[in-house]
DNA sequence: TATAATTGATTACAAATGTAATACTTAGTT
DNA sequence: AACTAAGTATTACATTTGTAATCAATTATA
């Protein structure tokens, strides 16, 4: 599978926006974002024309509006991010990950307990 | 505490080598990148230069030689790097991340049964 | 129909990053 | 002491990103 494009902070603020609400118009996910960020609208128009060049989102034409879709997924894009955040900081291993959390005493029983819960209900070795 | 100093991927590069073997200069530096990376012993200079100026690393002049030595830890740095990853991705937290794992199957049997004994290991809520 | 308002297209500009090349200085060598 | 080589400082330049402003086109309104 080819890599999926770049897309920067920024853009990821309007990704999820897109990915919530799709099909969505410019001006809707100008409503959404204007609620959480400063931005102007400029801005967003910008980073939504930078996600079509990227190919990060589609439009379609509704008269003069632009109609956004994804064109990239998100569980996708969040699995690669994640992979590449694995491989730079922790030798490419949730494990590795794990363990230096516990080391450093950064996480509370009950997030262990949640931790472990989740492990438990999932594929054991010995498992039903 | 401050944040820490915004570090880009090329110069993390140049801060692993620098953690590894601190106190280390230009020259050694650069040795170790240029096995790893096709930079030239310029492009290395230059983020040396960088990380200084951001205070991730300082130096001492041995004569005219820069010597080394990381400012902002291994560890620190990387637990700041996890936090604001888990937080843009998975709602700050690694449970969102491991369930997300395991519901897209991205772990094998073998590397969950090492979660659980990390998790075993530790801090066992009626532990003694 | 002329005008205003909306929406998209084009242009802008600084900071950060990747990737060096060139200039300068100083230590070593002859 | 003069010259060379090694190391540092300065300069460079394209791309990406954040953050818009201005220009142009089209639709709705007076």
């Amino acid at each position: 599978m080819k890599p999926l494009p770049q897309i920067s902070e920024a853009e990821f603020e309007v990704m999820k926006i897109i990915w919530k609400y799709a099909p969505i118009n410019t001006n809707e996910v100008t409503q959404h974002l204007t609620k959480t960020t400063s931005w102007s609208p400029k801005t967003i128009q910008t980073l939504l024309k930078r996600l079509v060049t990227k190919k990060a989102i589609t439009y379609e034409k509704d008269s003069r509006i632009f109609v956004y879709t994804p064109l990239v997924m998100e569980d996708e894009y969040i699995n690669q991010e994640s992979n590449l955040f694995l491989k730079r900081f922790y030798n490419g291993n949730l494990s590795s990950m794990l363990s230096a959390y516990i080391e450093n005493d950064r996480l509370s029983p009950s997030e262990i307990d949640t931790l472990r819960g989740i492990l438990s209900d999932s594929g054991h070795k010995g498992g039903a």
